[in-house]
RNA sequence: GCAGCUGUAGCUCAGUUGGUUAGAGCACUAGUUUGUGGAACUAGGGGUCGGUGGUUCGAGCCCACCCAGCUGUACCA
């Protein structure tokens, strides 16, 4: 007979997403435990969005109108083309329009959510992630812009992060309008391949950043990036005010001076801090870590930032003749995780099971009266699942980092006396069941 | 998107100038031990050699095209 050929599913994920294991989504639900007690008590409402938007409503800003498809992930129903979101502003935007009559003006609101973007992934990037953003609608009010990046560092110092691990860096985007007007640098292509080229300079350094500026540059793979076409008196000029670090545009000095309100001293102004070229209207914020993060083959990775965001006034009145400014943070919470479960060990409890053994099913009575014993008392506990003999339930319990067995067989049950084994030391003792509970607690 | 590199077992990889039935370590399963895990030993399962076509008596190896991944770069709300 001939053999056939069976269709084979494919065990591989598709490009960009990952399983998460226990360890990363523990470290991730501490963080969201810091986060959700900060927000709460700097007074911040919780919401929550679908993940589908119409991308009408979301899409605004997206590169191609024509095809959705590119950047986010879309599909067409009958009638309407609909988006994965891929940020948690852009609903925002669209839910303060819809419901800007009935909400409190200003309006804080916080969210956790995961985003999606169909974009080629990179070290520690994927094309699922979760975010987490906190915004204020409907005020102009400089104190809100200060107040993010208050918030985000104590969110930080409570996740065990140092001054030393991170930096606040702020810029405004008035800062390269003023700028580029003077330089008479033309608004849209030639300003945006500026902006573009100086938000590499932290990176390429200035020699590579001024081939952008002038004619355009070619990296070490022999692509070709197109230059912004400057001269030589507009790229001195650029060079020395982008070299100063002395702010000079009023908002950034007004939020410093509430800065120093709040006794809030670890950021640092740097007006080569670009961001998206969008929907930015004044000051921007970018959050960095200032320590080595390695991937999975121990090397050291460019990191980047792992968050920031940005006063965007126009974006709300998009959706019709709104005047709401607004300013927000977001921070990409996967890369957080990653980067701090590098940076320490964190006391991140996760109980595994006391295995009860199984040597004769007719005694399970026995089995299930300490099991509930044990869960009464609040401990992780388990009658060993499966089938086998008691080599296969030790081979268990140790792979699964139990930190207990319980062994009732003939021997114990007939003096009522269960022995607990202690697997991380090997130790074994005869225990009366009503002490169990109290003996596993020691070992724990 | 552009460029360079790489595709052999679940993972990491070896595979001679093209030559029988494609290997190793780790992992997995079973046993040595039917009441004892982490160690050792023994045995076993697991592969359309990324795909298609070509050259050849013969292709994991050579050629062409395609696909996928990695790295850099571009875009990035």
């Amino acid at each position: 007979m001939e053999k056939e050929k069976k269709f084979k599913p494919s065990k591989d994920l598709p490009l960009g997403f990952v399983d998460r294991q226990e360890k990363e989504l523990l470290t991730r639900d501490f963080i969201i435990s810091n986060i959700k007690e900060v927000m709460i008590k700097y007074g911040f409402q919780y919401l929550e969005t679908p993940s589908f938007e119409y991308t009408d409503s979301i899409g605004k800003f997206l590169p191609d109108k024509e095809r959705p498809d590119q950047g986010v992930f879309s599909f067409k129903d009958e009638k309407n083309w609909l988006s994965l979101r891929y940020d948690l502003t852009a609903p925002l935007a669209r839910y303060i329009a819809k419901n800007y009559l009935e909400i409190p003006k200003p309006f804080k609101r916080y969210q956790l959510g995961t985003v999606w973007r169909n974009e080629k992934p990179g070290p520690g990037r994927f094309r699922e992630f979760l975010q987490f953003d906190a915004d204020y609608v409907g005020t102009q009010n400089l104190q809100a812009d200060a107040e993010l990046c208050v918030l985000i560092s104590e969110i930080l110092e409570r996740c065990g992060l140092t001054k030393d691990d991170y930096t606040v860096k702020i810029s405004s985007r008035r800062f390269t309008k003023e700028l580029f007007d003077e330089l008479k640098i033309q608004p849209g292509e030639q300003s945006a391949v500026t902006l573009r080229a100086l938000d590499k300079l932290d990176r390429l350094g200035w020699e590579e950043v001024r081939k952008i500026l002038t004619k355009g540059r070619e990296d070490k793979s022999g692509d070709f990036t197109k230059g912004a076409d400057l001269n030589e008196e507009q790229i001195k000029v650029l060079e020395r005010k982008i070299k100063e670090k002395k702010p000079s545009t009023s908002d950034i000095l007004e939020i410093m001076k509430i800065f120093e309100a709040y006794n809030f001293t670890n950021y640092q102004y740097d007006p080569s801090v670009i961001r998206g070229l969008e929907y930015y209207t004044g000051p921007i914020f970018e959050v960095n870590l200032n320590f080595e993060v390695k991937n999975s083959k121990g090397k050291t990775i460019q990191f980047g930032s792992i968050g920031g965001g940005g006063r965007y006034d126009n974006l709300v009145n998009n959706f019709g003749n709104l005047d709401c400014p607004a300013t927000g943070i977001s921070i990409g919470l996967d890369r957080l995780v990653y980067a701090l479960m590098q940076k320490k060990e964190y006391n991140i409890k996760s109980n595994k099971p006391v295995v009860i053994c199984v040597f004769n099913k007719e005694n399970i009575k026995d089995y299930i009266g300490i099991l509930k014993k044990l869960r009464e008392a609040n401990i992780s506990s388990e009658v060993y699942p499966g089938e086998g003999n008691l080599k296969k339930q030790m081979q268990y319990a140790n792979k699964i980092g139990s930190p207990a067995v319980i062994l009732y067989g003939e021997d114990e049950i007939k003096y009522g006396k269960p022995t607990l084994r202690n697997l991380k030391s090997g130790e074994e003792s005869k225990i009366e069941i009503e002490n169990l509970p109290n003996e596993i607690k020691k070992i724990l």
